[in-house]
DNA sequence: TTGTAAGCGTTATCAG
DNA sequence: CTGATAACGCTTACAA
């Protein structure tokens, strides 16, 4: 209830206001003994750093000094991803781990409007970008206006398709949504350029876009390869199958074992993300592993970076930075050996 | 940069800084044409309302008046908790959803220390109850001393038994760790009246202490199981197994499948939470769907409800609230017909 | 090394 | 209805 202020410990000993002020900011113009003085007798009254923020930031501008909050904002707005829990967990658990470590607190804001009180925005995808005060870093999608950090989803792609080409596969397929942005479009013209890389004869109809419709990717990718069984699968003569991530993979893999296809005897699975969903799965799911929480632990270290020395570079384009983190190849047992001979 | 300020506007206006206050606030006493302009010139020059939030924190202690800061903690920082990713990240959305729907955001801390600037706190499980000066509620967990949130585990284990009951098992073993707090221990109490209930020849070590070692539940219930087996497990005759939670439920099905034991066919297993993570398991699991976002939703409400009548009531005991949310039972396929004969 | 004075943006009180 | 004044807790020049 009564929050301590300086005055009162100024008050206990006998003292100005703004000796304490400056004891407990180890100011060094204040004699040691009165600076332990004080500091004992605020830790005795229970007087908290934090509790009267406001005066301080009040005070702090009136020589222009920006203020520190210790607080991120962290977006992870978009709808569709809500749904894919252990996704954005990781992403968001790295990001809470380094910013804990750093002494930050974070807030999960849902726009940019509730960024006030925050020293920096780390955002999923592409939001409209506003003209923000404060750093932002963008999380899995490249953004020329920010800063940002991304998986490696060109390697992993080629590395995806190379370990299906290794094993003999020849005739590999893709479901992915394009329209879920860029790092969706790098992993697509990835496995398209391995596969011509290779000299294997590529089909274009070995694409089919992950439609919209359906809501989760779990849902999405059972009833798009469901679709796909029914229209032009078999024609194609696809032995692989490269999927836009983990859930739709698994969505995918169900719908071919209820079609008796059997997997990865008859067609081959490889994910994308490797959130763990794939190893409670039955074969356990090969996919390409990206570094989630690392994700989410650079994307502070660079928005620190970036908060700790605005004094200096702010304003300056120099400042935004992009971050590729790599990604590996993880084999499961949803992908083998390449057995029914193509078509 | 240049926050605008109450100031500004006054100035640009030609009146004091008082009336403009007055006017932003709706006070009655501004006549109804300095209101429009003074708020037709705020948006014009971009004041924002929080943006000033210090000043404003501060000037209202004078009168001993609450300050709303619209941000609620979260601390869900059991360090064991943070690898069970579904579950707390199920927890966390339902505060999230609830919370933003309310005009709150959600800052996720990791102690007491940490709720500086927020209007309520809700923690997972039980932490030392320090003297707090905000309303807390606890998530999963009762706790006398604060609101809290708790699934019926009782009337859950009752179900899971009752399920197994039903199947025509009668030797039904328990798979969980006493030590994970009250919930479980209801859990565990409850499965043993279930089966005493029943009248069945009930037999203590039908229970086996999920043991600490190993970090996450999955490893845990895969290496108790396994080490289950090595001992007593056969000589118990056990035809049905009720595990602490899904992914101790799935850790023990892996290791049941691994000694060539068949889920249904020789051992039923029924987890708890019903995370989703049962939904990729072969066979799908069967469990007690907690309504995690629900009871994250729940938390919020009540935390609202004493933060926004907390002029009245403060410090008044009857504010404690303790929600049960009800849990139902998810029959998956890991849960059949007895078959082998006990013994 | 310490004290004095001033001001940060906001609101409450009391005069006008 | 509006203006003047004081106060919230803290920091920073500048004077002692």
């Amino acid at each position: 209830m009564a929050t301590v202020t300086q005055k009162e410990i100024a008050e206990k000993l006998g003292v100005t206001r703004v000796l304490v002020s400056r004891a407990l900011a180890g100011h060094a113009s204040v004699a040691e003994r009165t600076q332990l003085l004080v500091q004992e007798t605020a830790r005795e009254l229970g007087y908290h750093d934090g509790s009267n923020a406001g005066a301080r930031a009040l005070a702090a501008r009136r020589n222009g000094r920006q203020v520190r909050h210790g607080v991120l904002a962290c977006a992870l707005g978009q709808p569709e991803l809500r749904q894919h829990l252990p996704y954005w967990a990781q992403l968001q658990q790295g990001v809470e781990e380094a910013a804990q470590h750093a002494g930050y607190r974070v807030v999960l804001v849902s726009g940019a409007r509730d960024c006030e009180g925050s020293d920096g925005l780390i955002q999923h995808g592409q939001f409209a970008a506003e003209n923000f005060t404060i750093p932002v870093v963008n999380l899995m999608e490249k953004n020329p206006l920010t800063s940002s950090v991304t998986p490696d989803n060109v390697k992993g792609a080629r590395l995806a398709t190379e370990h299906l080409l290794q094993l003999g596969h020849t005739r590999i397929a893709c479901l992915m949504d394009t329209n879920s942005g860029l790092a969706i479009f790098d992993r697509v013209r990835s496995w398209r350029r391995s596969l011509k890389r290779a000299g294997v004869a590529f089909e274009e109809n070995w694409f089919r876009e992950l439609s919209l419709d359906g809501g989760d990717f779990l849902e999405r990718g059972r009833w798009n390869m469901e679709a796909w069984l029914r229209e032009d699968w078999k024609k194609l003569g696809c032995t692989a199958l490269l999927a836009q991530n983990d859930r739709t993979a698994i969505g995918a893999m169900q719908a071919l074992q209820a079609a008796k296809i059997r997997v990865p005897h008859d067609v081959s699975i490889i994910g994308f993300d490797g959130t763990g969903e794939g190893e409670f799965s039955t074969p356990r799911l090969s996919t390409i592993q990206v570094p989630l929480r690392e994700i989410g632990r650079a994307s502070v270290e660079i928005l620190l970076r970036r908060i700790e020395s605005s004094i200096e570079d702010s304003e300056s384009q120099s400042a935004i930075t992009h971050r590729v983190l790599p990604v590996r190849l993880l084999a499961g047992e949803s992908s083998g050996p390449v057995r029914s001979a193509a078509r």
